[in-house]
DNA sequence: CTGAAAGCGCTTACAG
DNA sequence: CTGAAAGCGCTTACAG
């Protein structure tokens, strides 16, 4: 393995200080323009590269963004939510188009995110990506805001949250897809999805869907089932429902995974959808355009969500004023309502 | 902003010098028991961390490793590959689990890959991740071997290849494919996929496909159709194969976007799967399971090969001696080939 | 426009 | 077991 060029190197070589190698590099205004160019062709030659470490600890800066991704913590271990890999390809990229790096780092909401201290050692700001769950997360967040870390986080705006939000509106999403099955003459509804205050995205989909069939007058042909964002959740609440007998014309799922699992169940209980039940799901996965019948579906624009993480972040490091943003949430019609 | 603590506040208030602090956070044989469980209270305390930047510096190390993602530049600009994106959610944990950081980059083929040298130098090794053009990408990597930087390359091990290499056999997956395909009683059958020297990964595929049918005398009775691996190409293919009156009994494709695109197409011009045309895809991305019929194809194991990748790397790092891994590939047995 | 010098916050020989 | 000191490779006031 060859020696790494410091700047040292170059300087002896070029003739100048290691001042003027590093003000050369820098593009440094005050430096006379051939000597700039000759810096920078050894520097080429020598296929020297700036040692992050010294430039970072001398700037007490790192130009680089934490992800801290953090999952509900009885999913599938061997599995990430596909919506929360679309968002992190999505801010992959805008970082790279930032020239920001990314650490990526996986942490359960049990743990004592000792990565989130550990990270604001080496980035600038953290972008917390998760589903939510209130009683656990406020006070760390509160924690990361009291230490003066920058950071923004995926989630609905929300006054008992400190910091910046990017977000899409839930509520709106679920009141969108509750008046979509209204208006295709739907009049029973089942929710399948926790609404309780650990699933505060789950929850408001769940407010936007009640408050729609209230103000329709549906509000006493609806239950509700629980179910965390897996397939299994979804199969097993379905089940749960079918042997009830209270099997309703439309069922709102709080997330496509758990329509994947209702779907499933509904199929080998040998009911058509969507001609027996209306099925949709929350997401826009990719997988939802695949399903047997195509899932209609509420969509996250995740890429814009990834822009806009990563530059309201960016603004929030440059300490200039940055706002909550709430992103509105589109209604996807596919085959599994009936509707096409 | 909260002033961040130093190991210097640390040693004033625990009353020792900071060269015992340092020791005693690393948790140093060398200090005392007493000392050390003090410092250490204090240093949570205070809720301090070491500065990695510093500390890096210092140990010339940096425990995060970097990803290289390259994508086909053809391809969609706002998604990237399924595959690879699970491939990057399984490196995530990998990484995780070994303590390591990771820096995920982008990378276009046709760029100067400057990001490699950078990450040269804020990583302790590298993982090159993407589909291989070997004409650009060969050149690259033997530089970075040149330089002595530890790297692991996604990819069937070969002699023309640099490094070491973690791979599956993509040789194999064709010769399972298409000899499930056989075994149902086809005869005439189609590739779809570019099996170029540019697209080491589809070519090795493809020689696999047409080793099986050369052996089973099917040599004459099959065609190849160029595509990359998106849906668009892969619907396109199909439709030329159509226009041309060519129709197969089997349709292999290279991938299962490319599938996805077949898929479709076929639908489209009222061909009918698997009745009509067998179709069978390869990576047995989460979409494959959802198609109609669901799509038969092989899977190569994502989880293995990210603890593979990191483990591995890690092993280069130590200056262990380390080797080049070939996964079997494993046909998937669904609906689009009737079998079931 | 350039150079000599300080210092970012650690780790680790070296000396005791 | 502990401390004083050097040094990792940069950037940036400071002086000219």
């Amino acid at each position: 393995m060859k020696e790494k060029a410091t700047s040292f190197d170059i300087a002896h070589l070029a003739g100048v200080s290691q001042s003027t190698v590093s003000r050369a590099l820098n593009n440094s205004p005050l430096v006379n323009q051939e000597t700039r160019d000759r810096v920078q062709r050894i520097a080429k030659e020598l296929n020297y590269k700036v040692d992050k470490n010294a430039s970072n600890l001398r700037k007490q800066k790192s130009s680089t963004i934490a992800l801290l991704l953090f999952e509900d913590p009885t999913s599938d271990d061997s599995m990430i939510n596909p919506f929360f890999l679309a968002m992190l390809g999505s801010i992959t990229r805008a970082c790279a188009q930032a020239n920001y790096d990314l650490l990526v780092s996986f942490q359960n909401l049990e743990d004592d995110w000792h990565a989130e201290y550990e990270d604001s050692n080496k980035a600038d700001g953290i972008i917390l990506l998760g589903y939510g769950d209130y009683t656990d997360y406020q006070t760390k967040v509160a924690q990361l805001e009291s230490q003066g870390t920058h950071f923004v986080r995926w989630g609905a705006p929300d006054e008992a949250h400190p910091g910046v939000s990017i977000g899409c509106d839930n509520y709106q999403g679920g009141q969108s897809i509750t008046s979509h099955l209204i208006g295709l003459g739907k009049t029973s509804f089942a929710f399948i999805g926790d609404n309780g205050d650990h699933a505060p995205e789950f929850k408001a989909r769940f407010n936007g869907y009640y408050e729609t069939l209230r103000s329709h007058g549906f509000a006493e042909s609806c239950v509700q089932r629980n179910a965390i964002s897996t397939e299994d959740a979804g199969s097993e609440a379905v089940k749960s429902l079918l042997q009830s007998g209270e099997l309703p014309q439309a069922i709102v799922c709080a997330s496509d995974l758990i329509a994947m699992g209702v779907l499933r169940a509904l199929r080998q209980a040998n009911v058509n959808v969507p001609y027996d039940v209306a099925v949709v799901g929350y997401d826009n996965i990719a997988v939802s355009a695949y399903t047997t019948p195509s899932l209609t579906t509420v969509q996250q624009n995740t890429k814009l969500a990834g822009e806009l993480l990563v530059n309201t972040l960016l603004k929030a490091i440059n300490n200039e004023d940055v706002q909550d943003y709430l992103m509105p949430a589109d209604v996807i019609v596919r085959q599994s309502c009936g509707s096409e």
